[in-house]
DNA sequence: CAGATGACGATCA
DNA sequence: CTGATCGCCATCT
């Protein structure tokens, strides 16, 4: 059972249209708690579903952060056939 | 229930 | 500018 924060989490990173991304620190602003930076990372990192465009999510250095393995993708093979790219 | 962990952020040195 | 430390929050063990 998820907590209303983490349902508002992936609310929040699934409405993120292609070629765009969000810093964690975004995501959790609009999810209600601007400092759970962390706990948005942390609950996305246990929950990776594939509905949740994940990897859109950096960090607000700029750097991808995270992820890893799933599919054994990357953040940066993913974001850049979005149309991201360092 | 309490302690440790982590896909982070900001500030200090 | 780069590296290290503290702070903050939800989840895991």
């Amino acid at each position: 059972m998820k907590s209303n924060f983490s349902q508002k989490v992936y609310e929040v990173v699934r409405k993120i249209p292609r070629g765009k991304t969000l810093t964690y620190k975004q995501v959790a602003r609009i999810a209600g708690k601007p400092k759970a930076s962390r706990a948005v990372g942390n609950i996305i990192s246990k929950n990776t579903n594939k509905n949740v465009p994940c990897h859109r999510v950096i960090r607000s250095d700029g750097k991808l952060g995270g992820y890893n393995g799933l599919r054994g993708k990357s953040k940066m093979q993913l974001l850049a056939k979005e149309g991201i790219k360092l």
